[in-house]
DNA sequence: CTAATTATATAATGACCGTTATATAAAAGA
DNA sequence: TCTTTTATATAACGGTCATTATATAATTAG
């Protein structure tokens, strides 16, 4: 499906390439703040290149948060995911999660879709759908967590793996909106153990 | 202090009255949102009076900030402090946040600092600092009715004000996001005793 | 080869951006 | 009254914004 052959002048630039360095542009300065020349300088195309790939501004953006919701390359939730114990696992969550918000590269801090794009919501038709539908998968991803617990008998069946998950994801937020405002990793990680802990509570 | 007659042409506009405008239009269309035009139109004056009044646009957006932060009419906290049951102040503090979050008017959801400054922070120097400073505040006060609690004896001495304080600030941040993307507040309500019963057990 | 199709490069478009000259009006101090 | 001081009103400034005409290059179809 890929390699088709099509007629007319081939693209000179990758396609997914251009729109991830769009996304960080999108990342670091926020809709508003991203001029088309900051994403076609990114991006290596000039401005008619960029229309005629994605569109406009806003479809461009648009596209730009489908590729970081499908991308299956979120940290946090791998090393929840991964690691065994499920208090370990939960602090490993937050780690990553505290280090996204504090460290991360390029001035892109925080989530794109919870720092970014949330932003854009009312302004760009489209945003707010997009991010309610990665909220649900997030939290469904994040029960299923606590659902394997459940399997392995380490949680009682009656444990709310959903409202949990929900819970998980809201501190994620507070996470992310203090690295934003400056706050460093070492002062986020206080009382992660206690947290994680009441988390796996029934 | 305030009817000190100052020589040259009285202000014909009200100073207080006219920021508050201009926070509005900020807190509704983001920092770069907010062109001059939209600024001076809500604020009811022509652009020169903006700039000798407030200074340029980065001073009044702090300014701005300086007045939301000022104000204590935070209607959650509020709330809090006033419900004598610590359990159903908890209640009351969310599903004020939550209301806020969904249906607050002029189209500005959420939190001021929470949804609009934040965005900011790197873009104008001072926000950071002013954000964390009214993390540190937001949260003293928080903690403050679980210490209210403790003294009444139905908290242990052991109990962890500060921490709760903390979670109960990011979880409201999570609410803030959901609400930011449409969540309507019913949905957000979902679970809400269950997180307050959470907070206050030892 | 020629025609059709699509991407590129260059540069221009009108609109709006934040900001500021300029001239005038309204107050206080002398 | 006359000067000084500050605010107002009007309009303009250069710069940048998102977007697109125009012309050219590279590919396939026939």
């Amino acid at each position: 499906m890929s390699d088709i052959k099509k007629i007319g002048r081939p693209r000179s630039f990758d396609y997914e390439e251009a729109l991830s360095q769009a996304m960080n542009v999108f990342w670091e300065k926020g809709f508003n703040g991203a001029s088309i020349r900051d994403l076609t300088k990114a991006m290596g195309i000039p401005a008619p290149s960029l229309y005629s790939a994605f569109g406009d501004k806003q479809e461009l953006f648009l596209k730009a948060i489908d590729l970081y919701s499908d991308g299956d390359n979120c940290e946090p939730i791998v090393a929840l995911e991964t690691e065994e114990d499920i208090e370990t696992a939960i602090i490993r969550f937050f780690e990553a999660i505290i280090q996204y918000a504090t460290e991360h590269e390029s001035g892109a801090k925080g989530c794109f879709l919870a720092s970014c794009a949330t932003t854009s919501v009312g302004q760009v038709e489209g945003v707010g759908s997009r991010i309610r539908a990665s909220i649900v998968d997030t939290e469904i991803r994040l029960a299923a967590r606590f659902d394997r617990e459940i399997a392995k008998g380490t949680l009682p069946a009656s444990f709310p793996s959903l409202e949990r998950a929900a819970m998980m994801f809201d501190l994620r937020q507070g996470y992310i909106f203090r690295g934003r405002a400056g706050v460093g990793a070492k002062e986020l990680k206080r009382g992660l153990e206690e947290r994680a802990r009441m988390l796996v509570t029934s």
